[in-house]
This record gives structure tokens, C-alpha cells and sequence, in this order.
DNA sequence: GGAATGCTACTTGTCGACTAGTCGACAAGA
DNA sequence: TCTTGTCGACTAGTCGACAAGTAGCATTCC
């Protein structure tokens, strides 16, 4: 098949060295993803790449390369020859990211409770549940030390690589969670349940971990969703 | 930020069309993946844009295109000005798919013993595992009618797309699992496995269903573990 | 008035050329 | 023999131009 394109040399790649895209690419990729996930793009929205590649001072081809990887993350939907557009938030992907979220959060927590925490885990846990008192008005400071909490469990349990696979599922529901900063969210409860999940990962006791885990990531979902059901213009009712 | 390149007309993406990437995009990167995965193109091998382009018959945007998202899959690295690899197995994605895979399957099987299997993939999975016995002796058949079976629960338990997420991290170790297709694997045993899922399932015994399917997946996923030590060369120990 | 038609201005898809950077071969010199 | 510099052949990254297709609007025809 393909083998006529191997070279006769077979040469082999550098051991492990840095293999990012280029800096521009990653800098528009970075910034047309902000601009979605704050909704400051809203979904529908169409994006040219002729304007795009203006607006950063490059030509087409970078701009391309950023959109085809936010089409590998969903955010983004080419039709060809019509346009690209913001993809609207799927309420399948959001249950989709749901399903897998309670999944493997629950999973993790699960073995970070039956192998324990590392100490500097634990020190950092115990840091940013703080920081949470400390921002509980602050609706985006909070949602960032929410994500970290999660986060430091995640890379803890000796799984390399395993938050990027949740934040990717995230990334669509994280539109609808943006909705909710104006608005008054339970911020106290979920401080008090990260409390409960990381008291009985300390006490290494796996079935209270997952139930506590349960009983916050059904708190954080079914308000998402139902702050989804209050902005039917962005959601697409594809379930 | 970006709102300035907003359209003033702000033109609404159509409902939910086909929303795919062109043909020869998606032939070039299908044969390529096929290729990676069946390992005639091996981990480290270099790939050269231009021998690709000749090849295909393109010039080397669509081959760019379709790296890219060979990239984004982690089967392909691209170290700038010097060239596009083949990704080595990496022990950590290997592990990391096990972790994801053991916690969604486990979450799957869970939810299609609560919530019951329609007729339709009671059928389906019966016709597989029959499928299953007869071509045991064929270790390529038996593969596809393995992922068969696993992706007939996925897609029956009313979370849209939740195979992809599978099939995104089984991709690495499915390289492996190509290796062991020559040797001998315990395919009666898996069958068998298989039948008392199944049969879990059907008796809606939820506790029952999670303790076949670690069984099952322990079986499976050890064997993978143990041919990658077999293969040191193909393997990337960055755990 | 109403429908079909073609023009125009867009869109993404593709192409070939050029740039900057990397690597290996090879020659000059100590 | 070893180091050093140069050269040439490669690489991916970027660019501007053109091709192919679409949507809307003005014109034309009935």
C-alpha cells in the first residue's frame, strides 16, 4: 500500500522532543476557542477565513489549520463551500459528555480513595478549596478553582493524560456553564460537597468517595441542563 | 475581541446537514490511519508530505489536512522543518485507554443492565456473538465482531456518539492488539465472557454486569499490556 | 405580477512557489 | 584523526492566486 512511501533509510524520530504546531497556529486556535467557549462567538455565528486570517495578520493557511482542529473538537462546522460556523451546543453531546463525566470522575475519585493522595495533592486540594471560600462571588474565579479542584484529582491517581480526555468532553458543556456566571449558582453546596469528596478520599473509604462524587456532579449537570432549557436559541435539540 | 469579524447579518448555520470534511481529505486520511493501525507503517517510520502528495495525486494541502487530523488523533507527531512521524505507542496513552476504557465500558454495561436492551440489540449482539464462534479460527473477523459486540451496547443505551470516544482511545492499542492477531489469543474465552455479559445483562443484574465485564476487560486489556512488552521497539515507556 | 435566469459577491478547496530551518555528506585545515 | 565550515537536499510553514460551488439579488421574459 503505503510502503512504497517509506524511506529506505526507515529513520527514526527523536526521542520524545517538543512537537507542538507552529506558535501562530496554536495563538489563533487559542483565541477563536476562547472567544466560543465565553460564548463571545455565539453558536450559528458564521466565520470566514478570509476575515479570520486579517484579523491576525497571517493568510489563510494557519487560520485553516486552527479551524480544522476546533472541527476535531466540535466546536466548529464546515460546510463546504457555504461557510464556517460556530456549532451550536448539542444537547446529545452535552448527555454525551455527562455520561462520560460522571464515568470517570467517579472513577478516579474511586481509586484516588483506594490508592490515597499524594501529600502535595492533598496540600493543593486543601489550597483551592480555600481559594474557592475565598472567590465564592466571583463566579468565574470559582468555576476556574472548581475546575482545578476536579484537576488535581485527575493527575494525581498516576494516569498521565487523563483531565485533557474530560476537558475535551467539557469544552461543550462549559458554553452552557458560562451561561450561568451572572446568575446566582449554589456556590456554597458545592464547596461543602469538594469538602465531603476529598474528607472521604482521606479516610480511603472508595464507596463514600463515589457517592459523594454522585451527589456533586448531579448537582452540577442537572443545573446545566437546565439552564440549557432556558436558551433554546443556542442548543441543538438533536437527543 | 473577535466580535468585529461577527457578520453584521450574523447568517444561522443550516439544521444539522452533512457537515464532513471533502472526499479526498477523508480518503487520504482513512488510508493513512488504516495503514497505522495495521502497522504496515510502523511507529517512528517518517511519513514526507510530498511523497504523500505524490501519491494521492494532490498537492499538499489536503495531505496537511489530513495529518492534522491524524495529529489530533496522536498516531502521527510533527516535529517542525524536520518531519511527520509516526507516533511510537506511548505505555502512558496505553494505560490511559485502559483507565477510559474500563470506566465507560464498566458505566455502559451498568446502565444497559438497569435500563434494559431493546429487542433490536438483543438480536444484534445474539448474531454477533454466533458470529463470533464462527469465525474464531480468523483472528482479523474475530476482531471486528469483538468491537462489534462492545459497540452494539454502546450505541444502545441512548447516549448519542458514545463509541467514538472509545474508538478515539482504543486506536492506540489497537496497534497492539494487530500484533497479536498471528499468535494465539484465548478466543474461547472471550466468547464465553462475552456470553455472561450478556446474560447479566438480560437478567438485569447491574452488580453482576460490572463484574463480567471487569473480568472480560481485565482478560483483554492484560493481553494487550503483555504484548507491548514484547515489543519493546514499537513502544514509547514514557509512564 | 410572477417565475425563471444570469450576474455578482461571497464561501471553502486546492495548487504551486517561496521561506526558514534541519540534517548529512564532504572537504579543508590543524 | 579530529574538528569545523560549507554546501546541498531535504523538511514543514506560509503565502497569494485560482478553481469550484453557493446564495442572494437584479434583470429579463412570459
Amino acid at each position: 500500500m503505503l510502503t512504497s512511501l517509506i524511506r529506505k533509510d526507515n529513520e527514526q524520530a527523536p526521542g520524545h522532543g517538543a512537537l507542538q504546531a507552529s506558535a501562530m497556529v496554536r495563538s489563533i486556535h487559542a483565541q477563536i476557542r476562547q472567544d466560543i467557549v465565553t460564548l463571545q462567538l455565539r453558536p450559528g455565528v458564521r466565520l470566514s477565513e478570509n476575515e479570520l486570517a486579517l484579523r491576525f495578520g497571517t493568510s489563510r493557511a494557519p487560520v485553516r489549520e486552527a479551524l480544522i482542529r476546533l472541527v476535531e473538537e466540535g466546536l466548529i462546522e464546515v460546510l463546504p463551500q457555504r461557510g464556517s460556523f460556530v456549532s451550536r451546543i448539542s444537547l446529545a453531546a452535552m448527555q454525551r459528555a455527562r455520561f462520560v463525566r460522571e464515568a470517570l470522575e467517579v472513577a478516579i475519585a474511586r481509586r484516588a480513595a483506594e490508592r490515597g493522595l499524594s501529600p502535595e495533592a492533598h496540600d493543593r486540594a486543601t489550597l483551592t478549596l480555600a481559594e474557592q471560600e475565598h472567590v465564592q462571588t466571583d463566579p468565574e474565579g470559582f468555576t476556574l478553582a472548581d475546575d482545578a479542584f476536579h484537576r488535581i484529582l485527575a493527575e494525581d491517581i498516576g494516569i498521565a493524560q487523563i483531565w485533557p480526555v474530560l476537558e475535551r468532553e467539557k469544552s461543550q458543556f462549559d458554553r452552557i456553564r458560562f451561561l450561568s456566571l451572572p446568575v446566582v449558582t449554589p456556590v456554597a453546596s458545592l464547596i461543602a460537597q469538594h469538602h465531603d469528596i476529598l474528607a472521604a478520599i482521606l479516610e480511603r473509604d472508595p464507596n463514600a468517595t463515589e457517592r459523594a462524587m454522585r451527589v456533586h456532579l448531579s448537582e452540577v449537570l442537572n443545573s446545566a441542563e437546565r439552564l440549557a432549557t432556558e436558551h433554546p436559541d443556542l442548543i441543538l435539540n438533536d437527543a
